[in-house]
DNA sequence: CGTACTTTGCGAGTGCCGCTCATGTTAACT
DNA sequence: AGTTAACATGAGCGGCACTCGCAAAGTACG
């Protein structure tokens, strides 16, 4: 609910232990993947004893699920920034940048192939009740985040008031964008050109049914 | 690349041990979720000793990817049927059958929610070599079977040869279907319809491209 | 039926992992 | 300086994935 950290950084030291800790975590997902990856090998490289990484993480979830946050902001914080600087004369063009900035990151940030955002990694409770599915919450704010954002950022470009059914139709977008991309990157771990432009497509298509 | 099994079951006994294997790790992915879900559990409800377990499965990704390819040949044979039985006007009767399967199986097969088969559940090999990475091979495999067959029964369907990157538009048809009705299922656990809906509208526009 | 050989069944044991917690260390305030 | 609170640490604990040596059950052939 609050946040994804045990105990919030307050000093500047625990601060850069912190940003340490999800760097190594993104290297070695990398490098060995989610099942292989160790807290123990994270607080190693990130000079960090075990101990203190309980503090900030309360688990190895906990701390992807940091990471996914940490790229999610990246992500947003780069987009908005390309809009300001480049003017857009269609809502398309809000794609290109948005898919374009997408695959940037996925080439040049590590462990954004194994865990961009949307990433759920299932957790599901129990049947009933206990210990509250803390993964799944986590995955639907991501995306109702970016989904957010992006709806804004479309209001603001656009004059007509957006639609009813649209902000289901941006949170579908996203989705669709996200399973494409791993794909395309699936297939070519530079990123597949064509399919990224299918991807572009795919997108274009189906919201234009909501934009004109 | 062969087979996700260690040793095939030969003999009937064996054959119905594997299944039960198959069946506990999926009812076990409902309730606890991957994470939390143990080889021995699972051979404990399965009634096997756990070293008969690990004649079968080289490991616990090894038995989720089992259950993942079993998922899909039961989706294909399922499609399949249902497509003999009533026959088709348009294309897009095929996505909507295909779809609707789909969606009848997450609601009804134990564990088709955590894994249905577009599952990657994320193994990158080393930065070069060294122990391949069958988790990905397998996604990729399955996410061709899925759109192959469809390809088939496509052409099956209409007189007019394929175009030229229709395999592709499948394939990218295919993981986003994946994808959003995952997020219909995570939205409303017995399946947002509206979403449903939004996820064949998606591939309808997408792929009127490339179909008539 | 007996013997030699192959295949399959088994579970105690091994090493390693996620995670905790008692104890030591530093800061904060009076 | 004395008191209290906040943070740091890593040995250790329970439990996990997975192995391995041996038992049992077929199979082949005389």
């Amino acid at each position: 609910m609050t946040s994804t950290l045990r105990r919030r950084p307050a000093q500047r030291r625990s601060l850069e232990r912190v940003e340490r800790m999800l760097d190594e975590c993104a290297v070695l997902l990398d490098e060995i993947g989610y099942d292989a990856l160790t807290t123990k090998e994270v607080a190693r490289r990130a000079e960090v004893p075990i101990g203190t990484f309980y503090q900030f993480f309360p688990d190895k979830q906990g701390l992807v699920r940091a990471l996914a946050r940490r790229n999610l902001d990246a992500f947003l914080r780069r987009v908005t920034e390309r809009i300001s600087r480049a003017r857009l004369g269609h809502w398309t063009d809000l794609i290109d940048l948005a898919i374009d900035e997408f695959v940037a990151m996925k080439r040049t940030t590590p462990g954004f192939g194994v865990v961009d955002f949307g990433e759920v990694l299932l957790t599901p409770g129990g049947p009933a009740l206990e210990g509250t599915n803390r993964m799944l919450d986590s995955a639907l704010e991501n995306n109702a985040i970016v989904a957010d954002r992006l709806r804004t950022l479309a209001r603001d470009l656009l004059d007509a008031p957006v639609g009813e059914g649209f902000d289901r139709a941006l949170l579908v977008a996203v989705e669709a964008t996200d399973a494409v991309l791993k794909l395309a990157f699936r297939m070519d771990p530079a990123g597949d050109a064509d399919m990224i432009a299918e991807c572009k497509q795919l997108v274009r298509r189906y919201l234009s049914d909501h934009l004109p």
